[in-house]
DNA sequence: CTGAAAGCGCTAACAT
DNA sequence: ATGTTAGCGCTTTCAG
């Protein structure tokens, strides 16, 4: 009574409709392939049947699964909620199922899981890889994969250009009179870390200002109170944080502990996640298009699934901007 | 080139190991049902050749896909975070993968999508479900699932008891001297906004004290701003929110209108959502535990799979408690 | 305990 | 344009 009531298949249809199984099959899959009178007979009869392809079979003679996987480092990092959404989006649009995966920042894990997984998926997005660049180049010749926020020779991407937001963020803060600005380095693993931290040397140098580096700080709200306490001890008048979640942290201790945020401190974030406009004070951040990020990823992959083509190193890089909020103000006399 | 590089499959270890291909399966599915050394033979050569089962060539025989879904009705909803965390660690460890659906608000692509991954999943976990409870109970007939925060005769669930935290909440604002209380209600369909606002009057009617219901309000951010408004033309000094989404719209509105919290008014929220311990001021709010509620679902879940017990009317139900930060204070004189 | 054989539901050559 | 015939890789009777 709990057995599963047995499917409708398409020898049903065929049966119906006194079509072969074949014939059924490419008029399900390939209309064109099939006369137009036929065609609609059997896609009727397959209604009234209420007929739903079985995806297994599917799979197992044609090799496409319509499973695209979306790995990310962890779940609970709500920079991934939009890119979780943009992934979803676009996936769903397109008729793919969306295979989540969590890698619990471990390379070790996602490649383990990636090989498990290989037959059920036609292609993956990694967001925020912990692979090995070699590792990676490896992988995306097995099968078909976009990388987030991660340049890899031969492996299709979309980059998130924080360089360009980090440096109107230098700006914005010299501008407002800042003479000293930290930087509150993320994981050494990242590849936006090192980015973020090289595009604020390179600026505060072309007006011939110092930074200093301090960290790594893992990149959670918890690891705030060690990062605010570290900047407390350095005498400079503004930061900029590898990102939102760091930031947040931050901005929660120095509150903590009284120090003013702008009037004595200025902090800038990174991704502009959910809650950088509500946090207090408000977060002076760089918007990063996140959600978009996910959308275009698919859209490369799944172009890449369609179109066959081998499409190596193919990269977009998508714009940041600056979105100024309270946590920035003019440095202090 | 681009070829999948033929797959090593069960025949290439029989062959290897001069076992028939039956022989192989058995020991790797079954290894009981197996001679210890001869199992030790096929386990050892198929990891030396790197064997990896094909899931779609076992879901076309067996039945199983080991794959569960799970549907949020809103990607984007921070509430889901801690959910789909839970899920996501229950199911990895379990060995299933994790299919995310996104039924958008909507109890027709909800079904739709169901019926579509039919085959494709094990069984499936149903967060905020927008079904009646008629299709949801028929549905449950046909394909193992666990909701929750929804209760349907016939439904394995898991309840988050919310009514008791709302009884604290309403407490924890009288003993403050709140004389009249509003509830700001979230979406007429949800089981959980019907089940808060009882409990509000329920507990408010034991003290003789009358409340007000404003609404209903879709519960995002950008609707407290409506909400706010609303409250603001009533003369009650505190209101519960339906959850904390909208409690932090409205604390972002009531703070562009000039009007102090707690000072002049009290917000309490539902859920304790990513954000409530840093909003401004932070968020005295029902603390549910979302994580577990997702990891409960999960082991739910597969005990039925694996039980096979139709388990009828199963239902869980987690406590809640009030967490008292900065967005409640006294009633004013 | 192990092997042989028969499919699961579908697609993809190959014929017609 | 449609039908025939083989499987895809695995599990599962059913024999031995």
């Amino acid at each position: 009574m709990d057995q599963r009531p047995r499917r409708v298949t398409i020898n049903d249809i065929a049966a119906a409709t006194g079509f072969a199984a074949s014939t059924v099959s490419r008029a399900l899959s390939r209309p064109g392939r099939v006369n137009a009178v036929t065609r609609d007979a059997i896609t009727q009869v397959a209604r009234s049947l209420s007929y739903v392809p079985n995806t297994h079979a599917r799979a197992l003679t044609s090799g496409r699964t319509e499973t695209v996987a979306v790995l990310v480092s962890d779940v609970t990092n709500p920079f991934y909620f939009g890119l979780i959404r943009g992934t979803q989006h676009q996936l769903k649009a397109a008729g793919y199922a969306h295979l989540l995966i969590d890698s619990e920042n471990s390379g070790g894990l996602e490649s383990h899981m990636l090989t498990k997984m290989r037959q059920s998926i036609d292609g993956a997005i990694l967001a925020a890889s912990r692979l090995p660049d070699r590792l990676l180049a490896a992988l995306a010749a097995e099968l078909p994969i976009v990388a987030i926020n991660r340049n890899v020779h031969g492996v299709p991407s979309v980059l998130i250009d924080s360089p360009s937001g980090v440096a109107q963020a230098t700006e914005h803060l010299i501008s407002l009179g800042h003479r000293e600005i930290a930087y509150l380095s993320g994981p050494e693993n990242s590849w936006a870390n090192a980015a973020r931290w090289r595009a604020l040397v390179t600026t505060a140098a072309r007006h011939g200002l110092p930074v200093r580096r301090l960290g790594p700080f893992p990149a959670d709200r918890m690891n705030g109170s060690a990062a605010a306490d570290a900047l407390i001890n350095t005498n400079v008048t503004a930061c900029i944080t590898f990102n939102d979640l760091l930031a947040i942290g931050v901005l929660a201790r120095l509150h903590e502990r009284g120090v003013n945020v702008p009037g004595q401190i200025s902090i800038v974030g990174c991704d502009d996640i959910f809650g950088a406009d509500f946090c207090h004070p408000t977060l002076t951040t760089l918007t990063a298009p996140i959600e978009q990020a996910g959308q275009v990823a698919v859209s490369m992959l799944l172009t890449r699934l369609h179109e066959g083509a081998p499409t190596t190193r193919q990269s977009i890089v998508l714009p940041t901007h600056l979105t100024v909020r309270d946590s920035t103000g003019p440095a202090p006399d």
